[in-house]
RNA sequence: GCCCUCGUAGUGAAAUGGAUAUCACACCAGUCUUCGGAACUGAUGUUGGGGGUUCGAAUCCCUCCGAGGGCACCA
């Protein structure tokens, strides 16, 4: 119907000589402005000589004309100029109650189609890398943040029709590994050396320890006045560089054996934290899970190294092989230069993403939108990345982002794995686990996943955060559990109304409450706040739209009885309109459970 | 030093350049003999400072102040 009403009103400004993609339709912030409002009179009134108002007043009238010849008419209650040249159109509660009905009917959709909100992304295909913690590193916040937006942000894609792979590139490989594999090797006897480790009750906690140890000691000896000290800090590095160079060329056997003891014990842990999470990647889904590793073969890696020379992108400096932005003077680099080989001839982080790429384009096709959801503190590497796989001519303007979120951090500083400075996930968890079973031990784990994620997806995703176990936990008002239970209630109440023989009917009298108006017109909305969330990768759009909507239901839900026992008798007064009343819960359930599917949020059958 | 991001009630957040800046928590005053009260109604209180662009600015530009992040072989 939005649609139809912009045609209109293009046809009617078009002889004015108003360009017909500027007229576009808005919702007004305050229910008093009608359904929908457009902003063109104001817009175009200067470059026409007329006032505002003037103008739109003049295209109100026209715009009745014509709507009285369109399949509109009658579902239009006015269209009125109003404050500044604002026109605002107000539909029928007809019209509104049929609107409400189609968006049931879409999410209860046939099977094929069902829970698809739109087709706006048909035909394209994306790829979004999210998540993606590092191997025999702890699993913390940090970690958090990229996977449970990049999880929503691949639901919201996937329900308005864009075709999504999902790829958890994990941090399989890099000079990390040398600085473990010395820690293994000096004290990892400790612990009973590699096998000592697999079999401990908590191997990730060790090799963590081990990693945390190995910066520890560095930096005391490093500090310390002893010379010999300092100089044994010193090999202690190279020891790992090198270690870290014999890994990547795959000659030792013992060395390789140990990384990948490494990457199954840490597979292993994060696939339970995905299972708790709600996350996951489904190879049938044709989701992917490959490592940094994948791509340092010579194989992938040469082509690369071909393309950037094919293009002369690639300069020695300094020893090592980098690209320049704009300039090889300092002055007049629009960036600063990105490391694409190291001196010692081995990969960087830049090389291997560059190889993923270029396979990710050959894989799935040259109008592949290639989507990183990575930390806000790695802007200027995507940017350096970005802007050479452009100059590659492998992407256009858009076709290739980064989004980034804020970090957490505590009141006193940034998070670091080397300093031993972190909060487990799954300590988070446990702890959010215990607080709700305390409200209600049924659904426990719902409720506490869906605090976590509500508590970050309700912000927009750019800010930091502040960790704060209260927040974090937070169960009442704007949070994940207020909106489960809504939803459970509303599901209870329709039920409950099915017992006594009041099924969901619009046919019937509509109650005319202003909360019930209220309510149908925002759920309108969704559809729309659902296709923004897409288009500007925000998750946050739709959380706050469900925090709205779960408002305006229990405004709507004090103000009436859907289910009395008297009501169905006849012996209330308050009876009439009971069916619509149960059909619009019904609406708000479905919507409600939907949009939390969206943030991948369930539902409990019960709380 | 250079670059990027963010500054909105006591707190945490929202707001496609649009109309009276929204929501939650907290605080204060109320409602209802609870169809699922994790409810509802009302009150108090906010765009860091200063310029500019615009019919219209929390939003865009400049500048100052404050916070965070990044800047060569970590990812």
């Amino acid at each position: 119907m939005k649609d139809e009403i912009i045609k209109i009103l293009q046809k009617t400004v078009e002889p004015l000589g108003i360009a017909a993609i500027s007229v576009a339709l808005d919702f007004p912030e305050n229910a008093e402005h009608g359904d929908y409002t457009s902003n063109v009179a104001m817009t175009n009134a200067k470059r026409l000589g007329l006032k505002p108002v003037e103008l739109a007043t003049k295209i109100v009238a026209d715009f009745d004309k014509l709507v009285n010849k369109s399949s509109l008419k009658g579902l239009i209650k006015s269209v009125a100029v109003a404050g500044p040249g604002f026109i605002n159109f107000t539909l029928t509660a007809e019209a509104v109650s049929k609107n409400v009905q189609e968006i049931s009917k879409e999410l209860n959709g046939s099977e094929g189609s069902k829970g698809q909100i739109s087709n706006i992304g048909a035909g394209k295909k994306v790829l979004i890398e999210y998540s993606s913690p590092n191997i025999a590193k702890p699993f913390t916040v940090g970690h958090l943040r990229s996977t449970i937006i990049g999880d929503s942000i691949a639901r919201i894609l996937s329900a308005t029709g864009y075709s999504v792979i999902r790829d958890n590139h994990l941090g399989d490989w890099g000079t990390q590994f040398g600085k473990l594999l010395v820690a293994i090797e000096k004290w990892g006897d400790e612990f009973g050396g590699l096998d000592g480790i697999k079999k401990s009750e908590n191997p990730i906690k060790i090799l963590v320890d081990l990693y945390v140890k190995f910066h520890d000691e560095v930096a005391i000896m490093e500090d310390s006045e002893d010379e010999k000290l300092k100089t044994e800090a010193e090999e202690l590095v190279t020891l790992a560089r090198v270690k870290s160079k014999i890994l990547e060329s795959g000659k030792d056997p013992i060395i390789s054996e140990i990384w990948k003891v490494c990457v199954d014990l840490s597979m292993h842990e994060f696939a339970l934290i995905y299972k708790r999470l709600g996350v996951s990647f489904d190879p049938k889904r044709g989701d992917t899970q490959i490592g940094e590793s994948f791509f340092v073969t010579p194989y992938k890696i040469n082509p690369v190294r071909d393309a950037l020379n094919a293009k002369n992108l690639l300069k020695d400096s300094e020893g090592a092989k980098v690209v320049f932005f704009g300039s090889e003077d300092p002055k007049l680099w629009k960036l600063p230069p990105l490391i694409v080989e190291k001196s010692d001839g081995t990969s960087i982080y830049a090389t291997r993403d560059l190889a993923a790429d270029l396979y990710r384009i050959n894989t799935y096709g040259k109008g592949l939108i290639l989507i990183n959801e990575v930390g806000a503190e790695q802007n200027l590497y995507f940017k350096q990345l970005i802007e050479t796989e452009t100059m590659l001519g492998w992407f256009t303007k858009g076709q290739r982002l980064h989004i980034a979120h804020g970090l957490y951090r505590f009141k006193d500083g940034k998070m670091s794995t080397r300093k031993g400075k972190v909060i487990w996930l799954g300590d988070i968890l446990d702890e959010a686990v215990t607080r709700a079973s305390k409200i209600n031990a049924d659904s426990a784990n719902d409720v506490a996943v869906a605090a976590i994620k509500f508590n970050d997806l309700k912000r927009d995703s750019i800010q930091d955060i502040v960790f704060d176990w209260d927040e974090m936990m937070n169960m009442t008002g704007d949070s994940g559990p207020y909106l489960q239970y809504s939803c459970v209630r509303a599901r209870a109440v329709v039920e409950k109304a099915k017992g006594l023989g009041i099924s969901a009917d619009t046919s019937g009298a509509r109650p005319n409450i202003p909360q019930l108006d209220l309510l149908e017109r925002y759920l309108l909305r969704f559809t729309h706040t659902v296709e923004f969330a897409g288009a500007s990768y925000k998750p946050n759009v739709i959380a706050n739209y469900l925090i709205n909507l779960a408002s305006l239901f229990n405004s709507f839900y004090a103000q009436v009885t859907i289910a009395d026992k008297d009501s169905v008798t006849g012996a209330g007064s308050q009876d009439s309109g009971a069916a619509y009343k149960v059909a619009v819960t019904q609406v708000f359930a479905d919507v409600l459970e939907r949009g939390l599917d969206l943030l991948g949020i369930k539902v409990p059958e019960k709380m």
